[in-house]
This record gives C-alpha cells, structure tokens and sequence, in this order.
DNA sequence: TAACTTAGATTAATCGAATAACCGGCGCCG
DNA sequence: CGGCGCCGGTTATTCGATTAATCTAAGTTA
C-alpha cells in the first residue's frame, strides 16, 4: 500500500470551492489591505472554506514572494543551557510571536564560520542570533551579504563597532560587582575566585573576576582567581592547592554549579563551610537549595521578555545596531 | 541613510555572470541529476562565480519547487531540558544533517492543539517531533493531512496504533527495574519512591515507579510513591510525613534533582544518608557527584545518535511508523 | 442617453530554483 | 548522402502566495 501523502490545501483549492480568484481569497485571508472592497458575505464564506479545508498559509511561498522571512534563528551554544537561559528563550519565542516572527533554536556543536553561515542564510532568516564563538568574520560576512541582522551573544559592544552587528549581553561584570559588595561587607579579606578553564566559560569567568576584583580591591580586600574544569576532580586540585597555600577567607565559584563540585570538595577536606570559607554562586538554580549549607547566590533578573522582543525586531527591521543587557544581577542571600 | 539591504546572490546573477542559463547552474550545483551531460570546464566556472558570489541557495524556493522541506521540527517541552536532553538534540541535529535534513527546535510555552498544529505545519516540516502534552488529536489530524510526520514524544505504542504516528520513548519502566534491583539487592525492605506532582513529570514518575514496584514486590520489599512538588518546601514535607508514618530504608528519588532536594530535607532533620536511609537518582547529572553523600544514580545511555537518525529519516520518507527507545539504564553506584 | 463612478471582483506578473522537454550542430556509419 | 546518436546546452513550466493593474456590470448624474 504506498501511503499517497496528503496534499495541504493551497489558495488554489478555497478559490476553486467558493468560486472566487485566488487573489480574492488572498486579500480576504490577509484582512484586505486599504482600499480593497469586499462584502462581508464573500469575506465570510472564504473564511469559512478556507476553515473547512484546514487551509495552513506555505510559509515558504509567501516569503519567497514577500522576499523576507519571519524567522529568528537562535544558534544554540555548545554548552547545556541552564534554567535561566531556557526561560528567556521560551519567554522571547512568545513574545515575537506576537510581533509577528517566529524564533527557533538551531543547535549542532562544531557547526561554524562560513560553513555554518551558509547554512544559516540558506532558510533567510531576518535574523540570526548565535554566541561568539560561533561566528568568524568571513561567517558575519556572509550572513551581512545575505541582508540577514545578526547578534552575536557575548560579544561587547564596543567590539562590534561599526560592524553592523548587534549584541546581547549578561552583565558579567556587574554580576561580580554584586558578589563582590555581598562579600566585602561582610568583611572578607581573602577572596578566591573560580574561573572555569573551558574556552567559552572562561571569558564570562574572567568578566565575573573583573567586577569581583574592582569592588573587592577598592576596599582594600584581595582577589586570587582559581581555575578549575567541570569536573570533581580538579575541584578537589583546588582546594589541595589552597591547603598547601592557606585557605581562603570566601570563594565566589563562578555559577551555582561550580559552586556545588567545589562544595563537595571543600566538605571531603573536613573544610567548615560558611565557617571557615563562604561561598558564594551564581545564577540561583534549585542546585543552591538542594547543597548543605545552602548556597547564597547572585540570580540575573531579566527585563521583561516582550520588551526585549520589541528591541530586537526594531533592530530587525530597521536593519540598525542595538546592544542589548536585558540582565540584572540579584543577590540572593543563604548562607548567613 | 537609509541602508539598502543587500540582496543575496541567485541563479540567475551566476547564470549572468558565467554566460550560461540558469538551468545549467542548477544542473552543476546540484551535481547534475544523471544523463546530463556537462564538461569539467563549465561545471568549473559554475561552481567559482558561485562560490565568489556567496551563493547560497534560497530554502524556501526550493522547497517550494520540490514540494518538501528539509526540516525536522522538534516542539520543545514546557520543562528545563537537562543534559541529557540537551546533548540528544546535538547530537541528532548533527546526524541527521548528514542525512539531509535540519533539526530545528522550536519552543513556546502554552502553544498546544490545533493552533500550534497550525503554525508548525506553515513551515511545511518533513516532520514535528512533539511531547505529547503539545499534540491534540485534531492537532495531529492537521499536520498528517499536511502530509507532515509526526513524532509523539512520550507516547507508548500502543497508544498510537493506527494513528500513523511514531513515538519517541524513554523506558522509564526499565529505568525502575535497574533501580529497583539495586536496591533490593543491596537487602532493602521498606522502599519510598518519589513521584513529581507535576502533570508531565507525573506521567513519567509513575512509570519509573511501577518498575520499581515490579521488581521490588517481587522479591517482597514494599514499594511506598510520595508526591512531591519540586520545592524545597516540598521535600520537607515528605520527610515530615515520613518521621511520622516511619521512615523507609531506602529512596527512590525519581531523578537527580528531585533526590537532591530529597537529601537536603534529609539531613535538615537529622536523617543519616545513606546509613539510615538510601537514596538513588536518576540520569546521572553533574549533581550527584556535588552532593554529600554523592548520589547513586541510573544513567540512560542513548544508542548512536546516527542510528537513531536514520531511524527517523526512513520513516520520515517512507512516511511510516516507527516506535523508538533508544536509551538503556546503566546503575552507576557511588553510595555504599 | 451618454458619460462617469464605484463596488467587486479578475488577470497577470513575480519571487528563486528545479526539471522535463526540446534543439542545433557535429561526427559517424551504412 | 541521409539518418542516427550524442554533446552541450536552452526554453518554458511549475511550485503557492502576493499585489499592482485592469476589467465588468450596475448605478448615478448631467
């Protein structure tokens, strides 16, 4: 039995039921642009066929006849995307939605450059939105070319400059401002710093650092940065090193994850936690709630979803840079 | 200024430029379906103004033309996809574009039934892969009468017999069963196992919580569900339930992040873990190897990712149904 | 009654790529 | 010398939707 695959009804078919043109069934299923006259008993009938067929407008006809798409193509980072990040995808695809695009997720790990760009433009998107270290020169090039906007997630405005690119960014550095604030009021002098040693990590790690590193040294408190893998193991390389080098007074563990490895390794060395070193994380995952002690943490507060959706499609359609930093950071305080 | 937006390069521009027709470039670009006969010399010229031009061929004229797409559409669930998840979608995305086609994600809470049926089929996908929560009969009359696969994720089948949908399945009861064993044979009597209050979550729970029950009745320990929400405030509840009713020997904490919370109740009240009562996660994430005690766990190991994209591309083309499960329960022990 | 308006449509071109059908010229063979 | 085959292409149509331009019949006005 070859399964003969249904055919989607088309325009074509609802004109040739009503007895109508397709034009007129366009201009019906499109609210009649100005200045278009049809009475409401055709406007009904079409409706009602169009209805009956389960007619479902070929997205690709129309925008290769409009000439433009309204996708947004979210280019995935390699690394697993914590709770925060999912959220402002979900949140962002409901409220372009409205505005009328669509955003989906494009996600295949060592997929970039021009390659990858090419393979991007191919479904012409109005915008494609990837993190930096997906995008090479050649590669924004391509996607430019192409008259496709691109935001490059991660990548500092001044960077960008006169690139046409757009950006999006967490304010890393003003993450570490809060953990920092949190830390030396507390009185803490010897602060330790995790920074992860992946390549993608590192960069926000080190942007954390800064900001930790300018509120903490300006009231006199001293910053060593520690870097560490995502693994227990070189949690447990860390705090050997500092028992051989001094504890220190408090750790700001880069993310509630870091965190927790860290944690567990500071508990394996009979390390008393907060009493001996605090610890500070960040992102506020449930992670922070299931650890003992609880992890007192920095949580990034996005601004509301819709008006980052109306940000990024102006820049959409304008075709103009804008530089986004929808993020906040929070201090959620656990650990006395 | 009002910036012209570039228009990307076409066939024609290079038919233009080369001095030939379009359909020639076509015929070389697509490596000349058999029969055609085309020399090394044109074919060579083709393929370098192509290639100086930044071609990049038009998606939506193409599927137009040939009547289908490329694309795989995977609906998102409403949950945070954890590492597993994450890492199948790369994974898949990877495979099946050696195959051909291009796994897009797609997420937006809320978007269920028929109208979200109806926006996915604009893209005209080749398939929508989707959690069973977001597909409604009628939604998935819409799509097959679209002509496009569809993939119920989370959907035994049974359930979709004579539907013509394929399902997409974790084995939730296995899963149960190694859990199960484990426990029953490390001689514990009095099991608890939790079980997500969530609708979606619930679902599963209870299948990963009859496999346990299966094993454990069988070799006469008790089986106790308890339901939980995922709160710390939860978690304290079950255990102030238990110092009431009685603890159990050992817990089942239906996944990692649930058995966490679990722990931190745990200890709050002075439970011994694992000394007085056990506990097994599942999916082996990251948290197991922060918390104290760390966490035994069941990891579910996926087959190849190229075979289970090969899988769902042959059903997709053959327009068949398939019924995939492509992941094992592996026990990894840390807790004595 | 002729000229003009207007409501309510229709016609036809177009977007970019794929592809079936066709075509002119050359060489070879009987 | 006529016919056949093959080489290296070209022409023209098609996919489904949009939209500017046009058309028709009825109604209005002078």
């Amino acid at each position: 039995m070859t399964s003969i695959r249904p055919r989607p009804a088309t325009l074509t078919d609802i004109a040739r039921k009503v007895g109508v043109s397709t034009a007129t069934v366009s201009y019906v299923l499109n609210d009649a642009p100005a200045g278009r006259r049809i009475p409401e008993a055709t406007r009904t009938r079409v409706r009602s066929v169009a209805d009956e067929l389960g007619y479902v407008p070929h997205a690709s006809a129309r925008s290769l006849r409009k000439g433009t798409t309204d996708l947004l193509l979210h280019v995935q980072a390699d690394i697993v995307q914590g709770p925060l990040a999912a959220d402002f995808v979900h949140g962002l695809t409901q409220s372009v939605r409205g505005l009328g695009y669509t955003l989906v997720q494009y996600g295949a790990e060592r997929h970039r450059g021009v390659k990858a760009a090419r393979s991007w433009a191919g479904m012409r998107p109005a915008a494609v939105i990837a993190p930096r270290d997906r995008l090479t020169e050649a590669g924004t090039d391509v996607l430019r070319k192409a008259g496709i906007h691109v935001f490059a997630v991660g990548v500092a405005p001044e960077e960008s400059a006169g690139t046409g690119v757009s950006t999006l960014n967490m304010d890393h550095r003003g993450l570490g401002h809060t953990a920092g604030r949190h830390l030396v009021e507390r009185g803490y002098q010897d602060i330790a710093a995790l920074v992860p040693r992946t390549q993608l990590l590192a960069r926000m790690g080190n942007e954390r650092l800064t900001g930790l590193k300018e509120v903490a040294e300006d009231q006199g408190a001293a910053v060593r940065p520690a870097e560490m893998d995502w693994t227990p193991d070189s949690a447990a390389d860390v705090v050997a090193g500092w028992l051989e080098d001094g504890l220190p007074d408090a750790v700001f563990g880069y993310n509630d994850e870091f965190s927790g490895l860290l944690l567990g390794a500071l508990l394996d060395a009979g390390v008393r936690v907060p009493e001996r070193v605090a610890l500070v994380g960040a992102d506020d995952t449930m992670v922070c709630r299931m650890l003992r002690p609880e992890l007192t943490t920095v949580r990034m507060e996005c601004q509301g979803h819709d008006e980052v959706a109306r940000s990024i499609v102006g820049a959409v359609q304008e075709d103009t840079q804008v530089h986004l930093s929808p993020w906040s950071p929070v201090l959620v305080r656990r650990q006395t």
